[in-house]
DNA sequence: ACAATTATGAAATATTTATCACAGGCCCCT
DNA sequence: AGGGGCCTGTGATAAATATTTCATAATTGT
């Protein structure tokens, strides 16, 4: 080992910097999967990461090895003082950092939270609401709250990208009956509510019901009052360490969602992507790499 | 791998019996430095093991595998197994849907990210960010570009609670240059970029960089090339079944962050969302209850 | 104690694996 | 727009690693 009091997986990350494009690429493969991706031939390492077999070599040089070989024995090396030490290793998530810390039970919680939202959600109850989203007959109206408008604005802006026939509304702002005039017998309506659950949002839920209008509701496990109202109401648990509630699980069924009703209409989806990469390709707006 | 619920180790201990007396030496020190030896060239390993190379070779056949190659890929396999941790044996999460459901793949993608993030953090870099966000005394930017601003408004809005002296800036927006004027050495910037990286929060960070100012990053493993100019760089992992990306790593870094920010200062805190409650509950925005 | 059987290791061969040298290509800078 | 420099991958070469063969040694049964 060149280091005793550094892995060699520290060793890759702090050089990530001096690396090329394709090295990096590389290194972060072989993160990926650490140590195991190292430890198998150079010809395997290089195809799952998608460069060439000359890259693996030069970058295990770059970080001080006579060549690949040299580069394993290493690895192997470190492997068995790990083995033979206390292997009170992984107990704790962010690996470097105490059980107690903040990160670890944050991430505890998360993962906790989603476990929990995955138990109770009914499949056929999503892939019913995809399906409504994802009918472009029906105009779309995204409503957010105070908190959750991030979560609705997040929602709105990939399905800009997906379909048109879409708006977003605010149901703090004070313009959103107007918005609902245009609302039409079938048109879907996608809610969020999660507490402190807001009168406004509540309000715009039942006028759109009364104008036959078709609701899907993001909420919480305690459930928003508009649920009573929504053809179909898709809970998440939020609990979290924090003076405040998690919305990543919300994130989670949202970013599905999105997936799925990509899903359902890709060759269109797929076409309208491209020409969105033209358009921002001649704005230059976004950098082509590194 | 040859059986699913059996580790190569168990399988080398059963058939210890069935093994002549070179064979058995070579397993007792096969185990004694497992798996590390294992993963070594063959001839090492009969060296270390004091029995000749054909021994080796004959032993693998015996635990049923085509040669030694083929052995050292099981160890790698299992050996990958182990580094991913308790949570990744979760073959389905959403128990009602099948195994191939979009809920099910994608918050296999997203826990996967979770753990690979923190396996990967510097929670002594988290640690300073945060010092640096909860610092009253300088002045807070919280920028977003195009698909982040979500982000960036969501970390805005509670910081907004638990603190005064900050701005949220959009770089997508053409007027950002004007909020730069204000900044001054030892101001924070908290900046969100992840693929495709974007011009615009490049150039601002610069500026921000150039008037002294102290930067940190929320990116992805890719890494936005902002990051050369940060102090603090929290790298997200977001890759998940789907034409996007997905955030809800990054929201958990941001959310935990949030309540490590409020922790450090919570009796101010706390006075403030008291505040908040009484003015939430005198416009009468909020029900009471459900 | 002797023969048959099986285990073992040395050496040769075959195969895989790593390294090297070179040229095309991309980006950046002038 | 054109040229220099650096990254990147293809193919050839060299080195290593694994497999096989075979002779010898050890072991067991008669």
């Amino acid at each position: 080992m060149t280091d005793a009091n550094q892995t060699i997986s520290d060793r890759i990350h702090k050089e990530l910097d001096t690396f090329t494009r394709a090295e990096r690429q590389l290194a972060l493969s072989i993160l990926e999967n650490y140590p195991a991706s190292g430890l198998g031939p150079l010809t395997a390492l290089a195809r799952s990461a998608e460069v060439s077999v000359p890259t693996v070599a030069r970058m295990v040089q770059k970080l001080g090895y006579k060549g690949y070989p040299d580069f394993q024995a290493d690895l192997r090396d470190e492997l068995s003082a790990i083995a033979k030490g206390p292997i009170a290793k992984h107990e704790t998530w962010a690996g470097a950092a105490p059980s107690g810390h903040i990160l670890n039970r944050f991430t505890e919680a998360v993962i906790d939270n989603i476990r929990n939202t995955m138990a109770h959600i009914d499949p056929v109850a999503f892939d019913e609401a995809c399906a409504l989203v994802a009918d472009q007959k029906r105009h779309l109206y995204i409503v957010g709250g105070r908190i959750t408008h991030t979560l609705a604005e997040y929602l709105f802006m990939h399905m800009q990208v997906i379909r048109p026939n879409l708006t977003h509304v605010q149901s703090t702002s004070n313009t959103w009956p107007h918005y609902l005039l245009n609302a039409a017998e079938g048109d879907v309506f996608v809610i969020f509510d999660v507490r402190r659950y807001e009168n406004n949002t509540l309000k715009l839920a039942e006028m759109a019901r009364a104008r036959g209008a078709r609701l899907v509701l993001f909420t919480d496990q305690w459930r928003s009052p508009v649920h009573r109202l929504a053809d179909i109401t898709l809970t998440c648990r939020i609990i979290v360490p924090s003076a405040w509630d998690s919305v990543a699980t919300t994130v989670l069924l949202v970013e599905s969602m999105i997936s799925q009703v990509q899903n359902l209409d890709w060759d269109n989806t797929k076409d309208r992507m491209q020409e969105l990469e033209e358009i921002f390709d001649k704005t230059r707006l976004f950098r082509k790499f590194t």
